[in-house]
DNA sequence: AATTGTGACAACCGCACATTC
DNA sequence: TGAATGTGCGGTTGTCACAAT
């Protein structure tokens, strides 16, 4: 036998690429009878074609039933801009992710390098070039490398930093031009898209407090509280799943039931009857 | 209408650490 | 104590949808 550990499975026995209605159901169904005590038996207990590592992360990341689903909000990418920051450069995505409930890793991850990244670089730009032209002509040959469409501020002249390590440098280096996060909410409403820009004026209560007290406490719910809305939450993820799976009644009626969610109890269904139902439909 | 480019996100890979025996 | 195994994590890739040409 070679140097290293065995791969966790046979690649040539496993299935991969996405993951079928089917799959996700004998997977959730599993998990809810079974639990997942241990992810590389899981696949053949369950039936399923898939690595443990990969049923493991399809678990984690998109049936997990307290997960949030939709565009970050405002406060979510103003927390994992923070948290980046006061981690450093070094990718602390689970720490961040801890910190943003029903978020995942890969998730912030994605976030960071297809929209807060950019956003940020681009307020950079924008930013330099500004300062640029407040200085007038006291720097022209610094102002002219600026307002080059391709150039970039050099940090310690270095040759040999990547494009994507500047690009992490300048970005921690921007987080110093803000006094407060209020500043930066601006300015990510300022570059951002605009469905990514969905700012409730009737804003939570809690948001206002999140955004106060950037440490926000985790267990702030009382006991009923959180049982009430871990109801809420398996409802909400049922009915997520039954639209993703194309079995809800109807669109806005669905609207309406999760806007109403908030405002009013109602009894859920268990996990267990819920899954039998999706499953025979 | 067809082709190409780009963005977004789900999924995979491999490494490192923790745990078990 | 050290090897084997399980799990978590970050980086990277693959795929799909949509826009631009």
């Amino acid at each position: 036998m070679g140097k290293g550990r065995a791969p966790c499975c046979d690649k040539t026995k496993v299935k991969r690429g996405p993951w079928s209605q089917d799959e996700d159901l004998k997977l959730i169904s599993f998990i809810h009878k079974y639990g997942h005590e241990n992810w590389r038996s899981l696949p053949k207990q369950a039936g399923l074609l898939r690595c443990g590592k990969s049923c493991r992360l399809r678990w984690i990341n998109y049936l997990r039933p307290d997960l949030k689903r939709g565009n970050f909000t405002l406060e979510e990418e103003e927390t994992i801009i923070k948290l980046h920051q006061s981690f450093g450069n070094k990718s602390v995505w689970s720490k961040i992710a801890s910190k943003l409930p029903g978020r995942t890793d890969n998730e912030i991850k994605n976030v960071w390098h297809t929209h807060l990244k950019k956003r940020l670089s681009s307020y950079i730009n924008h930013n330099a070039n500004d300062e640029a032209a407040s200085k007038g002509s006291l720097n022209k040959e610094e102002t002219s490398q600026e307002s080059s469409p391709n150039a970039s501020r050099s940090f310690g002249g270095s040759n040999t930093v990547s494009k994507e390590e500047e690009d992490d440098v300048q970005i921690g280096e921007t987080f110093e031009y803000f006094q407060d996060y209020s500043e930066l909410a601006g300015l990510l409403q300022e570059v951002d898209k605009p469905e990514l820009l969905e700012i409730p004026f009737d804003i939570d209560p809690d948001v206002w407090n999140f955004l106060e007290g950037f440490q926000q406490p985790e267990n702030s719910l009382t006991p009923k509280d959180h049982q009430e809305s871990e109801e809420d939450e398996v409802d909400k993820w049922f009915k997520n799943l039954e639209s993703e799976l194309g079995l809800e009644e109807d669109d806005s009626q669905q609207q309406q039931e999760q806007h109403n969610e908030a405002k009013e109890d109602s009894p859920s269904p268990s996990l267990l009857e819920s899954y039998e139902v999706l499953i025979n439909h």
